[in-house]
RNA sequence: GUGGCUGUAGCUCAAUCGGCAGAGCGCUGGACUGUGGAUCCAGCUGUUGCGGGUUCAACCCCCGUCAGCCACCCCA
């Protein structure tokens, strides 16, 4: 009986080895821009209980796209959705244990049971990041600074991407002088974020039918043009102070609609997109005040981000930084000259990789020119040959591909031979 | 959840008005029996996503279905 070729779970994506050298490379970068500003990692399970995220993450984002289901004694567990509720429940399990600030970095899998599209799965890898305990602006920069030497480690300069920074108290006392009241505040806030994706038009109609009134709508129309409406805020003045101290002022820009759309959001938002404004949002993130507390934790003030790995790869694609990774492992291929030498070569390359080379044994007799042609496609650039004549006098054949010459050296000098070579082609 | 586009060889894509299903790349073999990337020659590969319908005849038109992509929504 034939299975129906079998297809993978919607919006999964596979990790083909040239897939996994581009998340490791990522992971990497990640990791380091973590490590430099003394952030230690840590992992939270990726099934929570659903009502870890209700009322917290944001109405849509649970209730719509978070993946659900019973388990076998009936409970109700989620596929994570986004990490800071958990982060929030591991830090406030422990409150009492841990050293503050705590400064945590994360980077796994998510889920969101949308439609697929373009920079968006059901299962994405997100790096995250977090400072919690610290309620001031420079705290803030911090987080933004981890960001932006990210952007630098992997090419990205002020120019081609921006931190684009708001705030949201500043943003609710700009309401309240417009009449807008905090019954209307996320209505309002959904205006802001939806402001720079639609039309003018469009949106001050769909201004006007949430309720709002003539006066303002236009009130907020001039308050997203006010580029200069950061100066009335202390936070902020502070915060772009901190980051020209942190040497990163370039990379960040005031932007009066930015928002975010997480709930649990308190002052500080920040996200980052391409310069040509092509793509979604790289990352975002904020302050997050009260999160702890309504975790059942005490009153503990966080400020953290989130990066998906889609877009980021997008954009560095676009602008022509995406790294170009090896993906073969191995530094050398020792071919299989004829049954006769067949263990002969099996026992050099086992003598390689005692000495620490990682090396590749060509598994069947063939043809060389064939063998010889496999680590081409692979690219390795050393290819060990020794038939009867080398194995009489001793000798292996040591050829190399990228410099098209080749060398019979003694058995027992290889190892330090292919060094050699290797040392040479990694300085230049 | 709503709307649109697309499914043809391993990959990228062609196929005129409905009239024998093709090309490039790749792969295999050879030119070259102990030496790779170039070149040349030869060769292999198909349930045209799947199911039904219309027709003398369907990759092409119609209906359904599945999958992928894109946009909305939301967000990393």
């Amino acid at each position: 009986m034939t299975m129906k070729k079998p297809t993978p779970v919607k919006g999964t994506r596979d990790y083909y080895p040239a897939d996994m050298a581009f998340r490791n490379w990522l992971y990497g970068r990640a990791r380091e821009a973590s490590r430099k500003f003394g952030y230690q990692e840590f992992e939270a399970p990726f099934l929570e209980t659903l009502d870890l995220y209700a009322a917290k993450s944001g109405e849509e984002l649970v209730k719509e796209q978070a993946f659900v289901f019973q388990d076998r004694g009936g409970d109700e567990i989620t596929l994570r959705p986004e990490l800071t509720p958990s982060l929030a429940r591991m830090v406030s399990a422990r409150i009492g244990q841990l050293t503050f600030p705590v400064r945590w970095w994360s980077f796994g899998p998510f889920w969101r049971y949308e439609r697929p599209q373009k920079g968006r799965t059901r299962e994405f890898f997100q790096w995250n990041l977090d400072l919690i305990g610290v309620d001031n602006p420079q705290a803030d920069a911090e987080i933004a600074a981890v960001v932006c030497e990210f952007f630098r480690s992997v090419g990205l300069a002020p120019q081609d991407v921006k931190l684009q920074v708001n705030n949201r108290r500043l943003m609710e006392e700009a309401l309240a002088t417009l009449g807008i009241r905090e019954e209307a505040r996320a209505t309002a806030f959904r205006l802001i974020d939806k402001k720079e994706k639609m039309e003018t038009a469009a949106w001050e109609a769909y201004a006007l039918e949430s309720g709002l009134s003539a006066d303002q709508v236009r009130g907020l129309q001039g308050l997203l043009a006010d580029l200069e409406l950061w100066k009335q805020s202390g936070e902020l003045q502070e915060f772009f102070a901190a980051m020209e101290a942190l040497g990163v002022r370039d990379y960040v820009e005031y932007n009066p609609s930015v928002i975010r759309g997480l709930d649990y959001y308190t002052g500080t938002v920040f996200e980052a997109r391409d310069a040509a404004g092509e793509f979604r949002a790289i990352l975002g993130g904020g302050r997050y005040d009260n999160l702890v507390a309504d975790v059942g934790g005490g009153k503990l003030p966080g400020v953290g981000f989130a990066m998906g790995d889609l877009i980021i790869g997008l954009v560095l694609k676009k602008s022509g930084k995406e790294p170009s990774l090896r993906v073969v492992p191995a530094d050398v291929l020792v071919t299989t000259f004829s049954a006769q030498e067949r263990d002969a070569a099996m026992r050099t390359a086992q003598e390689l990789r005692k000495a620490g080379i990682a090396a590749e044994w060509y598994p069947s007799v063939e043809r060389l020119p064939k063998q010889l042609k496999y680590a081409d496609a692979l690219g390795i650039p050393l290819a060990v040959i020794a038939g009867p004549d080398e194995i009489r006098d001793g000798k292996v054949t040591l050829k190399d591909l990228t410099a098209r010459d080749q060398a019979t050296v003694r058995a027992e000098d290889l190892a330090q031979e292919i060094r050699k070579r290797l040392a040479g082609r990694q300085t230049g």
